[in-house]
DNA sequence: ACATGATTGTCATAAATTTGACATATTTCT
DNA sequence: AGAAATATGTCAAATTTATGACAATCATGT
C-alpha cells in the first residue's frame, strides 16, 4: 500500500549544478541520486532503477545523448522517462535531443520551477498513481493528461497561463502563495513580470471557474497572496 | 532579535552607474557597498558578508563571471544570491551568465524598477519561510503555510498586522515584548509609528481571539509591554 | 511570409479593507 | 483619591486588491 518516494537519477558533471538540482528535487519529496559521469550514471541506473533520469547533454565520457540511447535501447530501462538538459539553443539540437529518445528536453538557463514541473509531468505519465491522473479540489477537477479542467463536470475553458496557475494552486490546496512564488512557479524564474499581473490572472481564473455559477474557491490573503481554499 | 537591513554589494566599474545604483538601492532601505574592481568586490564580500551581490559582467581585473564563479565555488559564499548585469544582448551570453552560477541576469539598459524588483525577489527567495511547522500555544494554532489561525479548531479571521503580531507572540510564548520590540519585529524598523498603536493592535488581537469565548491569552505587563501566556 | 484572432502584461480607476491616531473610558498602583 | 498606564470606539487616511480597457505579442492557418 505504501508507495516509495519517486527516485530521480541526476547525471550532471557540474557539481554545483548537480547539488542545486538535488537540493530542489529533494525538497519536492523525491529521492535524488547524483552522478558526475555517464558511466557512473549508468551504474547507478542499474543499481537503483530510478523513476526518472535527468541527463546533462554534455558530460565527460559517455555523454547525455549516448547514455540516453543506451537507456532507450535496453528493454529493461526503456520506459524510464529521460529529461535531457542542454546549454545549446539551436533548434537542431533540440530535435537531436528528442531524437535520441529523450522524453523531454530543457535548455539552459531553465528555471527550477520549470524543471520541477516537467519532472512532475513525466512522473505523472510514467506512474499515474504518484501524481494522480487527476487533481481535484472540491468540485474542481484538473486532468493533466488530457489538459482538461471541469467544475461539476462542466467543462471550463482556460487559457494557458490560467491553466498553469490552477495547476499550481490545485497541487497544494490551502497553501498560500505569494505573488512572487506564483511568478516563479507559473511564469518561470528569470522573467520579469509585475507582481500585480498575478492579480489579473487570478481574477481571470476566478471568473472562468465561476462562469457557470459556483462560489469563488480562492482566498485572497491580504498583504500576502492567494490560496485555493 | 533585531534584524539588520539587507546589505547589498555593488560591483560596477563605471562610477556614475555605481553611484546611481547605490542611491536607488539605499532609497529602498538597503545598505549599499560599492566596489570598482573585482578584487575590491571580493575583499568587501569577505568583510561585510552581504545579503546579495550585484555584479557587472565587464570589469577590469577579475571580471564579473570570474568573481561569480569564485563566489559560487566557495561554500561559505555559495548561497549569497548574485545578480549579473551585462551590456551584451546575445543569448549565448545570457546562458553563460547563468551558467557561471548567477541567480539572475539583467541586460543593459535596464530600468531601475526592474532591478529593484529582481533584488527584492532574490532576497525573498534567499530567506525562505520557516514553514512546515505549525505554531501552537494552548488551543491557539497558527499555520504559516495556510496562513490560517484557529482557536479550538474555530477559524479566527485576522488582519495582516494582527496576524504578524500573533506570529511574533506565538514564536516565543511567555516572552515579554516591549512595544518598541514589537514595532521593530512586526512593523519594521524604519517606519515611525506611535508606541501606543501597539496597544490598539494587541487589543484587536485579543478581541479576535476571544470572539468565540475563551479566556484572554495575553498578559499585560504594566510599564513594560505584553506577552502571550 | 502574411493575416487574423487569441492571449498576455500593464495601466488607470474603482472598490474594498486596513490602519494609525486620538479622544475618552477604564484599570491599576500607591 | 489621585496619578499613571492601559483599553477601546471612532474615523479619516493610507494601503491593498479588483476590474475593465488596451496595445503588444504570440500562435495558427493559409
Amino acid at each position: 500500500m505504501t508507495e516509495r518516494d519517486p527516485v530521480i537519477l541526476i547525471a550532471e558533471d557540474d557539481l554545483a549544478q548537480q547539488k542545486l538540482l538535488i537540493y530542489n528535487v529533494e525538497r519536492e519529496g523525491f529521492v535524488a541520486i547524483g552522478a558526475e559521469t555517464g558511466e557512473e550514471a549508468y551504474q547507478q541506473l542499474k543499481l537503483h532503477d530510478p523513476d526518472i533520469v535527468i541527463l546533462d547533454w554534455m558530460m565527460p565520457g559517455i555523454n547525455g545523448i549516448k547514455l540516453c540511447k543506451i537507456i532507450k535501447g535496453d528493454r529493461k530501462t526503456r520506459n524510464i522517462p529521460v529529461l535531457m538538459i542542454s546549454a545549446r539553443t539551436e533548434e537542431e539540437d533540440r530535435v537531436r535531443g528528442l531524437d535520441s529518445g529523450a522524453d523531454d528536453y530543457l535548455i539552459k538557463p531553465y528555471s527550477i520551477s520549470e524543471l520541477l514541473a516537467r519532472v512532475r509531468a513525466l512522473l505523472r505519465r510514467a506512474r499515474p498513481t504518484i501524481a494522480g491522473t487527476r487533481l481535484t479540489y472540491e468540485d474542481i477537477e484538473l486532468d493533466p493528461v488530457r489538459h482538461l479542467v471541469t467544475r461539476n463536470d462542466n467543462r471550463i475553458e482556460l487559457r494557458p497561463t490560467e491553466y498553469r496557475l490552477l495547476e499550481a494552486f490545485i497541487e497544494h490546496p490551502g497553501r498560500v502563495w505569494s505573488r512572487q512564488q506564483l511568478l516563479d512557479r507559473v511564469w518561470g524564474r528569470h522573467i520579469f513580470v509585475e507582481d500585480r499581473t498575478v492579480d489579473v490572472h487570478v481574477g481571470r481564473l476566478r471568473k472562468a471557474l465561476c462562469e457557470n455559477g459556483g462560489s469563488d474557491p480562492f482566498r485572497t490573503v491580504r498583504g500576502v497572496g492567494y490560496s485555493l481554499g
